[in-house]
DNA sequence: TGTACATCAGTGAACGCGCGTTCACTGATGTAC
DNA sequence: TGTACATCAGTGAACGCGCGTTCACTGATGTAC
């Protein structure tokens, strides 16, 4: 077989990881499978060895790229409840910060891949949509760690969605604006941060004011 | 010549108009020349006696979008302002609705053409910034129509900005979940029209609860 | 444990296809006299 | 106003190129005895 087992579910994951910046870097479409390849190390023949299409590399990809986003940001949540109360606004400043906006491909899925799963569709959009119920039930626990009743969840559900909307809106224009003013670029960023929802918050939202 | 010159510049508007839609719903990228001239009613061939490149047509198609697009604005801005307190109010919640989702070929290109800004630069990028800019000044109106100082000018500039963030999250998002979860998609666009900047605030702001 | 053989990940060349772009050609229009 | 001619928008075929995908081949690995 010229390659051992271990080696050949090893190169996979590289194509996979290799995927996943390239598509939240340049996009699904403009991240070609010879390209991909070439940047892990291989001849682009033999992709056809992992995966069935392109297709499936996408959505496994993005599967795989929500499956790390979601233990980041349990981290954080988790890291705020028990000690560290900065800790996810400190993340989230972070993201929305210049250094987030021009590294698309270290940074969470939902905002870079968004449009992705929008105009690619079938698997990609449901590989999409199961990351993101996963990314809000992680943010939900956030605000509302415990509900008691279906109110209270669908409360803390609602504003997990909020602080999404911010985040993916804020990211988006910022990127949109990046090269050709930076000014207002930075000026967006600095109203996301200023406005996410969980900010300027009573009780139940431990968010800090940063 | 064959065709008399006010054909000619009716040619090439339809040409913009034909991109402008396409744009929108399949991006960019995915909307081809060929593909366009035939939307337009062409043969492809022709395509480069009014542009120099596929570059150019962008650019153009995202200025004379955006044109379009601050007027309706404007006209929203100012019947709210004059007498139909509930017309911006209901403008974006339309926006922000499952037809206005499905659609983004009739809607405003903020949100739809801001990932082909940011994955585009150039000419495209530089278009988009201005007409985002564009944007933002007649929503700014609408927080404050005559800024007595600097920071009164900056907040409601800010607010328009929130408020941006808000639309062009929410509708990426429910964009993104569209097909995969259209429960979740309508979740996340009554969460926006719920939480859209100035629902809620007092004097300088008009907007009406709906 | 040693030998013979089947497996299949990786290689490198090739496939058809659609992309953006170019080009020779056309003929009604606009212009010059 | 009428005639001769240059212009150039639109046509349709072709260009090179990069895309996703296929394929014959290879040789170390894993397996069967």
């Amino acid at each position: 077989m010229g390659v051992p087992r271990q080696q050949v579910s090893r190169n996979r994951q590289t194509i996979i990881n290799t995927a996943s910046r390239a598509f939240r870097e340049r996009g699904v479409e403009a991240a070609g499978v010879a390209d991909l390849m070439k940047e892990a190390g291989f001849t682009h023949g033999g992709f056809y060895n992992h995966f069935p299409s392109k297709d499936a590399l996408a959505a496994e990809t993005v599967e795989s790229t929500f499956r790390w986003a979601v233990g980041e940001h349990r981290k954080l949540v988790e890291a705020t409840a028990n000690g560290q109360p900065e800790a996810l606004q400190a993340g989230l400043n972070a993201y929305l910060s210049p250094e987030g906006r021009d590294n698309p491909g270290d940074e969470c899925p939902t905002g870079t891949l968004a449009v992705d799963a929008a105009r690619q569709g079938g698997a990609v959009q449901a590989a999409y949509a199961k990351g993101f119920e996963d990314v809000l039930r992680v943010m939900a626990l956030h605000f509302d760690p415990d509900p008691q009743d279906e109110p209270a969840a669908e409360k803390s559900r609602d504003d997990a969605i909020a602080l999404l909307i911010t985040l993916v809106g804020g990211i988006t224009l910022a990127r949109a604006l990046g090269q050709a003013n930076p000014t207002l670029s930075e000026r967006v960023l600095a109203v996301a941060r200023k406005r996410l929802p969980g900010r300027d918050q009573p009780p139940k939202s431990p968010l800090k004011k940063g």
